[in-house]
DNA sequence: ACAATAGTGTCTGTGAGACAGTATCAA
DNA sequence: TTGATACTGTCTCACAGACACTATTGT
């Protein structure tokens, strides 16, 4: 590995899958971008990686920027890095995408660089014919998009992150309704019990039940996160 | 996001870690680096990405131009991209590491500005209280290998990319002893028959049996890889 | 009382773990 | 014939799938 300063600059940026779950449905931020390329297409939030941070940090900071939090409360792994020479026009940028799990969160506010933000129910935009109810991705967003659901929808199976979109404390019922938004259809109610408690760490009783919902029925058991971080043996895609 | 031609100047890099079974050992490709920061140390191969290749091809590239061969004969993915401030003393460069397997490769030529190439057996440079057998790995390499290797040993039971390992034909033993290699310890020889066999295109049989060992011994049936790319439910590390 | 939601119990099949036994080879 | 390696069979247990049943709430 010669290195030699002749070689190429690129520009370096984080962009941000940032999932929730409203209404039901799985959901993810989205920007109105208020500059050229691509202007006035919606676009995962991101932005330049800084001299003196790593992807990472830049992320989290994104994060914070984006949603408007001090503190952003869930979840943020790295996806993948897209680098095609071509996926910005305006010259070379390599993206370290990154996803991010959290309960639902409040509308965002638009950034500095964005003209609008707001959240989008994931299906919306994915699926369909035509992806007839939403907006075509600027850039390789899509793509980006497409391999971070896929990463959640997988991470559900062997991994107890799915209750990084729920806010403590939480009842198994809203859990499951987690899995039943990621997946598409919920998992069998006796076995998703029996799996969740059964798996020693993955939730901590508390000794309080949830509201009252208007609809009425009985009041479910609250619980909060357990240190576990692994399912084995997984749950199955329903 | 705002772009502005202010944002500094990244190097992007590609680093490799190319496994193989050696010996019956999980085996990967190091190269002595002629050239300061880290002169004379060992590091994992690779090289930065051109103006007109993305990451992948660069790491196609560099997997060619190290092993010395036309058409490098395993599987390659994107493993995750390392991106600390200071992994580098020389200037900002970020590392797009992968991670390649491959059937027992000849020894490698040193590249051009390798001062030489060789295996190393894996386990010698990450086990024991101080990495006894190995040297110390340059940069952040320690840990982009640790990393690959949890990647390898995790894909092992859930996909069939343990097929990579092997050249065709091969027998089931052989394949057996990479489960061996990568997990430490091999699966009962039953039960991994079972699950290999009952798994649809793992692999296909041929009518051909292996050749004879000095030791005697029936003669192994001889596979080919098959279509199938996931196991499931998947296999379990011993 | 009834509807709605939370929670329990149980039957059954699949498949992994463990390990004993059989087949085929060279010397 | 012996030792070595390849291959088959089987018993058992854990656990997921399916689904019926009970419990607790509001109206």
């Amino acid at each position: 590995m010669t290195f030699t300063s002749e070689h190429p600059p690129f520009a370096v940026a984080v962009d941000l899958a940032v999932f929730t779950i409203r209404d039901g449905a799985l959901a993810v931020l989205l920007v109105e971008r208020g500059e050229e390329p691509f202007r006035g297409s919606w676009a995962l939030p991101g932005g330049f990686v800084e001299p003196d941070e790593d992807a990472e940090q830049a992320a989290w900071r994104e994060l914070r920027e984006e949603t408007g939090m001090d503190r952003f409360p869930g979840h943020l792994e790295q996806l993948r890095t897209y680098s095609a020479p071509d996926r910005d026009p305006r010259q070379r940028v390599v993206s370290i995408a990154h996803v991010a799990l959290a309960p639902d969160l409040p509308e965002p506010q638009a950034g500095t660089d964005a003209a609008d933000a707001r959240w989008w129910v994931v299906d919306d935009l994915l699926e369909g014919p035509d992806d007839l109810d939403g907006p075509t991705l600027a850039f390789d967003h899509r793509q980006i998009l497409l391999d971070a659901r896929e990463r959640v929808r997988a991470k559900l199976e062997y991994t107890t992150l799915a209750t990084e979109f729920v806010a403590e404390p939480f009842t198994l019922p809203e859990l499951r309704r987690v899995y039943a938004a990621v997946w598409g259809s919920p998992p069998d109610l006796g076995n998703f019990r029996r799996k969740v408690l059964g798996t020693d760490g993955f939730v901590v009783p508390t000794d309080v039940r949830g509201e009252a919902t208007e609809a009425g029925g009985r009041r479910a058991l609250l619980y909060r996160r357990g240190p576990a971080t692994l399912v084995t043996p997984p749950m199955v895609r329903g």
